[in-house]
DNA sequence: TTTCCTTACGCCTATCGTAAGCATA
DNA sequence: TATGCTTACGATAGGCGTAAGGAAA
């Protein structure tokens, strides 16, 4: 059996005339005769009843032309959805995000790509920086907006957020009454820390900075994501230093203030297998791209 | 896009290899390389991506996998269908009957055929025999149990039933005391008729055998079908001659009683289409006459 | 050097179209 | 006699298999 006899057939079925129907197959009747009945043979059965002045269906044949015209429908939509994907158009793309990408970056950016790319399906997994790496590398994630963190995989990357770092301290705080607060204030100070492994780009990034200046100030906690670090800070237990879009998770009681210094930036790169295979996840990356501006230049490294 | 083509991008697909795809496809490899890339260039994208070690499926491939599985089991599924419809394995078959037939002989027969034929669906319609008769020329019905009537069709007929008719007279009828009940008893007895239209089969044949007999009853009403004749007697309005089967509707104050004539019987015939196409039909109908025995030898027409 | 997909090429099969056959209204 | 499905037949195109090519490990 073959899709074309299929189509033959169904033909015959519709016009229920040999002539009729291979003029809407542009072919003559005797071929089509002959596909007829190369189906009917390989079927096994007698599909139309045919006189020479009628053509009937069988009861076989009402049940092979309903099943016909499912069997082209499908074919034909599953050219159509191999061509949608692979144009891109139609794909799903799973996408890692840290958490506090999630607040602002993502929702905007996912729900214009939503509108602007219907086709895909976009998939969304919070994880921290380095656990996004290692899903990239294993193919669970495709697209991931990380912290720059060195990678074992081969990646490319492109920044899509640089932003100044900031002090969180309680609104009761001593500090908080102060008009300009610098690095030396906060000697001696408790500092709420971000975690060695789970936030390892800020703990190095503030561990460098306290390093650099010479202040020493007082580390209470270790925790791995911001979320968790604000709530500490309003909590009264100590300062702490955040990305800006920690503003976003409005903790009443916590206010944030500038550390006055050009280098202290927090940034976000996304990132992608160098060996990409999916062009749903490309489209979606050249939207997301183009959308967030030409924010820096493509690079396989991060600064970092 | 052929089913051939699909047939090998599945097994390329399970084998990841395709000279191992093309062993189990019965061929040799450069013609299955060449129905890969005919797919790919009817679908216009590339399905699988192949080095000289390795073959992986592409994202349009991946999801054309999973299509052509689901196209070629339809397919395969259809050419069974068509075949088991063909057979008479499969199908449907619409079968009328009378109401006084569905008493006894249709609930068994077709419990039976329901167990013996399970992959033919029996669609039951109950009407009365002119009804049916029509109902099979315009093939609204494809079997017919009936009262042995002249049709204008040309339909097939083959005896199922005869069985005697009776007397059913009220409990309380003077004549229930009787020993023994003649023809000659029912003389200007209120006699409940069936009605010339609807019940025209009893209709004729009791009116034929009061003529014959010289015996004159007195009508008292005319009603087209056995139950609705019965219950009139039940009430004590007449007796009524009906045939045997009326037992079975167990009216407790009706008592039936033999006529002592052999030549008033009733009787059921399967009637079908001469000019029959659905082999269902015919599977169900060699069942039925098959299960009832050979009661009599079939006809073109009824004895009547 | 081996593996394995692709390209090249000749043979053969299969399908098309034209033409003739044949049954029915 | 006209319509319309089927059979017959020759030309052609497409697919198979064999053999050679080429890229990667």
């Amino acid at each position: 059996m073959d899709l074309f006899q299929l189509r033959c057939f169904v033909a015959v079925c519709e016009e229920l005339h040999f002539g009729k129907a291979a003029v809407r197959l542009h072919m003559t009747q005797p071929p089509l005769s002959r596909q007829i009945q190369l189906l009917e043979d390989s079927v096994g059965a007698r599909l139309l009843e045919r006189t020479s002045r009628s053509v009937a269906l069988t009861a076989a044949g009402t049940v092979l032309y309903k099943d016909a015209l499912k069997l082209l429908k499908l074919a034909d939509a599953a050219v159509a959805n191999a061509r949608l994907t692979a144009s891109g158009d139609s794909g799903r793309v799973t996408v890692g995000y840290t958490a506090v990408s999630g607040y602002v970056l993502i929702p905007q950016l996912l729900l214009q790509a939503q509108q602007a790319l219907p086709g895909i399906e976009i998939v969304l997994e919070e994880m921290v920086s380095s656990q996004q790496l290692r899903a990239l590398a294993d193919e669970a994630l495709d697209l991931a907006f990380v912290r720059p963190l060195a990678s074992e995989a081969d990646l490319l990357y492109h920044r899509v957020v640089r932003e100044p770092m900031q002090l969180a301290l309680p609104a009761s705080h001593a500090l908080a009454g102060k008009r300009r607060i610098t690095l030396a204030d906060l000697a001696g100070q408790p500092l709420i820390m971000y975690s060695q492994k789970e936030g390892q780009y800020f703990h190095d990034k503030i561990k460098n900075l306290f390093a650099a200046t010479g202040v020493q100030p007082r580390y209470v906690h270790h925790m791995g994501q911001t979320h968790a670090i604000v709530a500490l800070v309003q909590a009264g237990i100590g300062v702490a230093i955040v990305p800006a879009s920690a503003r976003h998770l409005y903790f009443e009681q916590v206010e944030f203030r500038d550390l006055w210094r050009r280098d202290v930036v927090a940034e976000i790169y996304l990132a992608w297998r160098r060996a990409e295979r999916n062009p749903a996840q490309r489209r979606l990356r050249e939207f997301i791209l183009k959308t967030l501006g030409a924010g820096s230049a493509p690079g396989t490294e991060p600064e970092g």
